[in-house]
DNA sequence: GCCTTTGTTGAGACATGGTGTCATTAAGAA
DNA sequence: TTCTTAATGACACCATGTCTCAACAAAGGC
């Protein structure tokens, strides 16, 4: 991952705070800087604790509230595995991808595409009389490579 | 739905708990007794408030611990939407769903099986490096018919 | 029926993820 | 530089869910 597309996703969420009137703050700088300096998933908590560490005075509050401004602005991914919290992402690209495979026991998480389920989607919940909105597919699966290594946890996958 | 099926997922139940060696205690029979009285779907909490309208000696404790009794012995069904709680259905029929269909405005959920898009899963996990244990696919729709009719919520759908 | 054993219970403290409130601060326009 | 007002941090609060532990009661043996 080039430094350059780090910074486009970055100027993107100037852009796209300018376009609503929403101030470009010291602590939305800090936030967008820790997001869009790594490729790995995390969690809310995650985003706060990594903005704190670089600066202290990036509160809770403000993580909360400028998560779903990235996600609306399509520069982060939600995604929710049954788990008590939400994962997010950084979408460096402009793939509408909602589908997420995760491993069980390291966490890695891979997107993927697929025309093909989604057209099957479109057309059950067409034939159980609603209007398919949005999808949410999710496999929870064993990573293999990694698995077969002996070496499959937080640790040493991400 | 009769009567039969229901008596039927109950003893089906407690043999479940016998094999198990758990105790059949009064508790876990009101819990059994409400969950089988319905159709619908439910959360943990609606769960505890419908089995204390039956005996104000179950608890909190009880429900969260029953519920995953209920879910392995695959008499009831564990869902996610997103939501921060979970919902549960329970099953009285031996289908393997895990896709469903809900209406974002009166949450009636709908289940549904496709061996397609379960194959589709699977080379595509065996494409990205892994095994697929387990997928949950949730669609968020509009539900047609009675959105026309204008009477869409919670109150008049479910 | 009455013990005894031991799994199960209720109550409530606790954990965690997240939201709401409000006085204070600072971004950005004039 | 001043002014307006959006945004902030601190913290109280909420909801779902987990854990602990003394008290209880199910099931088996007598």
């Amino acid at each position: 991952m080039q430094k350059k597309v780090r910074e486009e996703a970055k100027r993107k969420f100037i852009e796209f705070l300018e376009k609503k009137d929403f101030r470009i703050t010291n602590q939305r700088r800090i936030i967008i800087d820790t997001v869009f300096s790594t490729d790995k998933h995390f969690t809310a908590e995650q985003l706060l604790d990594w903005a704190r560490e670089k600066d202290r005075s990036v509160s809770r509050a403000t993580v909360y509230r400028t998560l779903p401004l990235l996600t609306e602005s399509k520069l982060v991914h939600e995604m929710d595995f049954g788990k008590p919290y939400k994962f997010y992402d950084p979408n460096y690209s402009d793939s509408p991808n909602h589908n997420h495979i995760i491993c069980e026991d390291c966490e890695k998480i891979v997107e993927f595409d697929s025309e093909k389920i989604e057209k099957i989607e479109n057309e059950i919940g067409h034939k159980l009389g609603f209007t398919v909105n949005s999808q949410n597919l999710q496999l929870s699966a064993s990573c293999d490579v990694l698995k077969s290594k002996g070496a499959c946890d937080k640790k040493t996958c991400n």
